[in-house]
Parts: C-alpha cells; structure tokens; sequence
DNA sequence: AAAAACTATGCACACGTGTTCATATAGGCG
DNA sequence: CGCCTATATGAACACGTGTGCATAGTTTTT
C-alpha cells in the first residue's frame, strides 16, 4: 500500500493518465475521446467514457486552457453594488446567456470601490473578454485591458478605445420623454433629482433633461445630486422639496431613487403623488410595476441590452481586430401612477 | 522580422520569459520576484518587476493553478434567480468576502432549473469549493462534487455527507416569532402562505409555524403555497383571501411573498394592513425597511450567515477531513407597520 | 581559522492537457 | 499487385508557471 507524501493537501484529481491505465490505452486516446470530431474508434471511446465516468474524471479545464490554441472560456464581469436592483437583475440575465454559450464568470462586485488588487488579479488569468457593467470603474482598468489586448465591453457608459465596445442607453432621450411625460400632464415646476453627478449615466440624462424643459420654455426648478440609491433618493428629496416646496414634477435618475423620493414626499412630507406631485424614474426595474408601487418610468430594457453584450462579444471574439462599436439601446416611456 | 504563424488567434500574452529575456536574468528570478520571501536580490527584484511593469506582464494564474502545490482559489457559487432580491444582496455580500481572501469567484445562476451540463462543466475546474446558496440545487451535484473531494458549502439549507457543511437559518424558531407576533397583536385566525413546498426552508417554516399555532391553543386557518416570488405571493394570497376572508393574520414564508399579498389585500380586496389584516414576511430584505413598506419580519441576518459560511469555508480548506458541521443561526423579530 | 548558517541563483522537473507528427492498418480502385 | 486515401494510434512537444535540488557566495558563530 502506497504511502501518500503529501497528506491529502489536495486530494490527487483523477487525471487522464489514470484512466488512460485502467482502461489499457494511451493517455492520448483518452483526450482524443473527450474531443468531438477526433479519429478514435467507437467502441474504444464508449469503452474509455465509461471507465472515465466510473473514476469520476473529468479533463482539467486549467491545463486546457493553458494551452495556446483556443480561447480560455473565462470571462470576467465587474458590477456595481448588488443591493442595486437594477445591477442584479441584469447581471443574473448576462450570467446566463454567456453560461449558454460556453463561458463561465467569474464576478466581482464592489459596494463603492473596487479595490485594484482585485482588478489585476483577475487580469492574472487570460480572459476572452471583461465587461463593465455599471458606472463607476477604475480607470487603470482600460489601460491594463489594453495593455493585456482583452476586449472590453462595457455598458451603461460609453468608452472610447480601441478593442472596446460599448452599449448604452440613449439617456438623453429617455430624459426628455420623462420630461414631456411630467409637462403632458400639467407640471410647470420641474426639478431633476441625480445620480452621482460624475458619472456618465447621470451626465447624459441630466443634459437631456435641461435640454428639455428649456426646449419646453421652462426653466429646471432645481437640480440635486443623489447616489442612485433609495436613501441617497429619500434624503435628496427630503432637501430638495423642503427647500423648493413649489416644484410639482420630479424626474429621479433612477427608479430606487424615484422610490425614495416618493417615500419621503408621501410620508414625513405629506405630499400626495401623483396628486400635486409627479414623479418619473429611470431604468423600470421589476419593483416599478407592482400595484402597490407603480412607478412611472422610463424603461432601459435589460434584455436587448443583454442580447446587445452578447453580439458585441461574439463579434469581438470573431474579429479581435475590428473598429469598436457603440450601440444606443432605446428607451421607452412606461406610464404608471406617479405622474 | 518575425512572421506569426497564428494570426493573433491569442495575442502572445506577454509571458516571464520574455521578462527575463529583456531584464536579462533567469526566468527562475522572474517567477521569486512575484513570490513573497523567496530568496532574491533586492535591488534585482526591484529591477525585474519595473521590467515586468513596462511590458505589462503578470503571472498566468492558469498556470500557477495546474502547480499541485497550494490550492486553486477559485469558488463556484450555485445561486437562485437573482431577482429574487434576498439572493442578489447576500451573493454581493459573499463576493466581497471571497475576493477579500484571494478566491475567485465562479458565479452560476438559474432561473428555476440548473443545466446539468453547466454543473459538470465548472467542475473541470479544480474548485477549492462549491457554495450552494438557495433552494432548489440538482441532486448530481452533490453527487459529483463527493466524487472529486470538493468541499460544499450549503447556505438555505441543511445537507448531509462527509465533506459538506451547511449553514442554515432557525426556520422553526422564525417561524414561532412570527406567530407570537401576530398573536400578541390578537389576531387568531392565522394562516401560512409557503414558498415552494419541497424546499427545506419551507418544510421547516411551515412546521415552525404549525407547531406555535398549536401550542397558543389554535388551529392554522389555511396554508398556501406561493413560489417565494412577489407575483406568487400576489396570486397565492388573492386566493386565499378571497375564500377565507377571516383571516386576520397571514404569515409568508419571505419577504417577496408578503409584499404580493400586502398588494393584493391593500389593493384589489380592500383590506387594511395592518388595521383588520397583519402581515409578517421572512428575511428582511433591505426593502423591507424603506419607511413606504415598513414591513414586519422575521430577520434571517445576512452578514451572520455569509460570516458563517467563510467560517466554515476556511475550516474546511485548512481540514479537509474534518467532521462535517451544521450551524445554525439565529432569527430575529423585526416589528414594523404591518402587524 | 574553521565551521556553520544564511543568501542568491540557475537548471530541471512537475502540473495535465490538446495536438502535431510519424507510423501503421484497412479499404477502394486501377 | 501497386497506389492512394481514410482511419487509428502512440510518442513527443508545447502551454507557463512554481519549486526542489545543487552549487556558489557571503555573513555569522564557535
């Protein structure tokens, strides 16, 4: 009986090599057999698949991806906070369509910032491609991607560079059906509760919302930065409509923040939405169409921006070469009950 | 100048030859100048990682994890759908952590069934672990990963078998809480709205809740079972009210699910929550607490459990003999506005 | 001064796979 | 039979790294 050197620090996976000497053939045959389209003979394979199946083994999908033919299947996704709704949700979706085709993720999110040792750790591997999701990146990121030739997609932002492809909402549009929605429905007084004032996101539907209601011939009644969060909504609110108790449609950056807006306004405020208060959101997250809540919104549709990552990827991996692409995805105004 | 034979299938990622070759020193140096207090040179390490900088290498994590010696460190996460938000938060959560020990994170998600195919596949990786967070998880899982020696990791639920630790909230205990919550309020014909009915957590749920009925000296007015969704919990309550409208105090097995039902009873039957209908859910979920819900709960505290659940990861990794432990933690009773 | 301990460094091996290369066998066709 | 093609198979290499081993140089201890 064979003494063990190394007590069990990992436990010896089962490796080609000992199947290929349990079932009495070269280790050569035993890789020709988990390839699809290799000569092998029938029976030897079925015969090799199933002493494999009885050892429990599998072909290491490191030493595999090691080697230089191929793509390492590994993708790298780096979101923002989870607690985000939006954020989940679409990442869920994302994880799914890539597990379909082949490529696992590995996941790295950050509730803020994203720590920089993690960033290059990951970059340790040789990924087929990162995707951004979610605003706000290190920007080292872009430079070590390009530096390492790893196609980049991001999305919720537009990135300028080569081998980096982006898909994004037409913010600027959905701001200015939010605005013509608040206006259609009487609301003179308007007032733009933001995002992170640094983010891309928040730029482009805060510029379509001026744009707007000057296009109207209004003037914004006030502007107000948030975190795209639901506090950093219900505190925004709280300042903004105490000071400006006049202002009688509110466009919210997002949805959470729409809903701490409402929360604040309905509860310590005593105003009542959408009687003498509108509020519109941004994004229609899968809370916005409960009765109960029925949100107003303008939606930034989490399949086709999915389906859109996907192509961009496929046709990045096919062509690693090709011009960057930039995709606006189209918003689309949900009518609910808070405007 | 040197022709490629592949045209850029892989762009040559930069490998520690090519350092050495260009700070001319041996690729043994290379490789100890990213190892932590191995024997080299100060002033050469200092030279050879400047090198490595301007060519932008970094050690492929690919192949320092085929090395036998040490572990993998990456972590396979099997999840629900995340749009089920109590997932999504905790997933976040266990990222962080993961990430903060150097594990990377394989993340799996399904909505509702888990392809085999995807099971198998990220096991060719060798996984320092597997964590298992939700419900409903193929049985070949468990099965596979005895097989290979990975460690499992189960969160939600209670699962036997050498190598398999399981951290799992007191469901009966919540469940109690719950009861006497909604007895202390007076209410007295008490029913239960489940999630799936052959899922752990309901099982115990339920029985928590049965037994405390029982033992205040009642009998329970209705059980239902919902899906653990928003819009299951919709569907399954308008039922259940509509043809017992005595119920005056509902417990749901989640958060999702007392929210559908707080909708369906404030909204379509005209109930008042919680003047003639108390309403107490199960986790609380960060919504529960934003002051327009103001929904009563039974916590099902996530820091606790994705503590516990690195606590026990750890442990593991450092014995992999050692006896499996079971570990469960302790609800809570949040009161708010529903009950 | 001798011995011992520590530091520094290159060579060679191991990790586990996919695949090329050479070789061997079988089958179709003149 | 002789030629060509399609199939089958094992040996050997490449992927890129970490580290054991042997050796040499340097400092400390006896």
């Amino acid at each position: 009986m064979a003494r063990q050197v190394s007590p069990a620090l990992r436990p010896h996976r089962v490796t080609a090599a000992d199947v290929a000497r349990k079932a009495g053939v070269s280790r050569s045959a035993v890789s020709r057999a988990f390839t699809e389209g290799a000569y092998l003979d029938k029976d030897k394979r079925a015969h090799i698949l199933q002493v494999a199946a009885e050892l429990g083994y599998r072909p290491n999908a490191l030493a595999a991806g090691l080697q230089g033919r191929g793509r390492s299947n590994l993708v790298a996704i780096m979101t923002g906070d989870l607690v985000n709704h939006y954020d989940g949700e679409i990442l869920a979706r994302m994880i799914r369509q890539l597990t379909a085709i082949g490529k696992w993720s590995f996941v790295l999110s950050a509730g803020g910032e994203m720590p920089e040792a993690d960033v290059t750790g990951v970059l340790g591997f040789p990924l087929d491609a990162m995707i951004l999701r979610g605003g706000s990146v290190p920007d080292d990121v872009v430079a070590h991607c390009a530096k390492l030739k790893i196609p980049l997609i991001v999305s919720g932002r537009i990135l300028e560079g080569p081998g980096i492809d982006s898909v994004c909402c037409d913010n600027a549009r959905g701001a200015a059906m939010a605005v013509q929605g608040l206006i259609a429905k009487g609301r003179r007084r308007i007032a733009y509760l933001g995002g992170q004032a640094d983010l891309t996101s928040d730029r482009e539907r805060r510029k379509g919302f001026l744009d707007a209601v000057r296009a109207a011939g209004l003037e914004p009644a006030a502007q107000v930065d948030g975190d795209y969060s639901f506090e950093g909504g219900f505190a925004a609110a709280r300042a903004l409509l105490s000071s400006h108790p006049e202002i009688d449609g509110l466009f919210c950056a997002n949805d959470a923040m729409a809903l701490g807006a409402q929360a604040v306004a309905t509860g310590e405020l005593g105003r009542s939405v959408p009687e003498n208060l509108s509020i519109i959101g941004f994004d229609d997250i899968a809370m916005a169409r409960w009765p109960m809540i029925a949100l107003s919104t303008i939606r930034n549709d989490m399949d086709m921006t999915v389906t859109q990552i996907m192509r961009l990827l496929t046709a990045r991996l096919k062509d690693p070469e090709a011009p960057s692409q930039t995709i606006r995805t189209a918003p689309e105004f949900i009518a609910r009950g808070t405007h």
